[in-house]
DNA sequence: CGATGACTTGGACGCTCGCCCAAGTCAAGC
DNA sequence: GCTTGACTTGGGCGAGCGTCCAAGTCATCG
């Protein structure tokens, strides 16, 4: 529900008119709104992290060029079929800078994100420490010119350029 | 005010009382908020073309690779410099993508940035068309990373490791 | 001088927000 | 059967929101 109708939309009594709950309940499943949310960013990192390492572990990898360049189409995919878990992720990462009770929530997040890519990296043949940030950074920049623009074909384009420069597929003058 | 507070303080009576007006003034200079909220995004978007437009062309180019890296160099300082116009530009985007009268003002926005980095690599030597959404899409990652561990010598290795594989200065294995 | 019109103001409209409370329901344990 | 305590509820608290309006100020101009 909140990635239907945005963070903002998302108050007490939206949140329980949807559930089907009267809207007083809410205080009694949670102390305050803030720890929904907690619970929230929790849930949906951990979801995003262990689901990427399925996808990843799931296809045969025939060398870490072409399996990343595949990662990747993989990513877009699921960018391209679920667009308002994205906007929500980011939604949520500003909500908790924002909020002073909240901001270690979003480092808390990025961590996650930043270990689960070592992760999917390492799964892929990439040890190289400085990998992670610089392939989600390239990810959530993809992502939020998408989100924007809904230009599928230059996303695509955008990712196999990084592929190619970062892990080229096998050789790059030998061997096509 | 905006970026010190976020664009959800920024209600129509902060707004006034930060500029030490009645409230009723601000329907008498803005149709509505959404009005105002496409002021600021423009004013906002024409600055930061203009002034990296203005520093790149100030800062003395001595071949692409090694201007590349000077000109990421001088975005991280900035970014350091002013976190809140950064968190800002994001706040704004998603709040856009989330009001139904005010999604193309995203869309709007983001054609600037793209339209800007290419004027900017171009005055680096830099022409490959796909080299704007590439170079955007990694310094709008960098930034959220940034933004949320501030992590200064993370972010510019991430930034240093990106032009050493975009636009290697001289030649990668040839008189260092 | 009197009228016009740009500009400013305090106050109000109806609405939503997070949070809280007194009262109620109802199965479990004595 | 009675008490306990987890659970649920409608209603209300004070506050803030975007927007609007009648009334007021005041320089300009016939």
């Amino acid at each position: 529900m909140m990635s239907r109708d945005g963070v903002a939309a998302a108050s007490t009594r939206a949140i329980t008119t949807e559930a089907g709950m009267a809207q007083s309940r809410f205080h009694y499943c949670f102390r305050s709104k803030a720890e929904l949310l907690r619970e929230v960013v929790e849930t949906m990192v951990r979801n995003q992290v262990t689901s990427a390492l399925a996808a990843v572990r799931g296809a045969p990898a025939v060398g870490p060029g072409a399996s990343a360049s595949t990662a990747l189409r993989a990513y877009a995919q699921h960018l391209v079929d679920h667009p308002e878990q994205h906007l929500l992720s980011y939604e949520l990462t500003q909500y908790a800078l924002r909020t002073p009770g909240l901001a270690q929530l979003a480092a808390q997040q990025y961590e996650a994100y930043l270990d689960g890519a070592a992760e999917v990296l390492a799964a892929l043949g990439i040890t190289d420490p400085s990998a992670p940030r610089l392939v989600v950074a390239l990810l959530d920049g993809v992502t939020l010119q998408w989100l924007v623009d809904r230009d599928v074909e230059a996303a695509v384009a955008v990712l196999e350029r990084f592929a190619d420069l970062f892990a080229p597929p096998m050789r790059p003058r030998r061997a096509g």
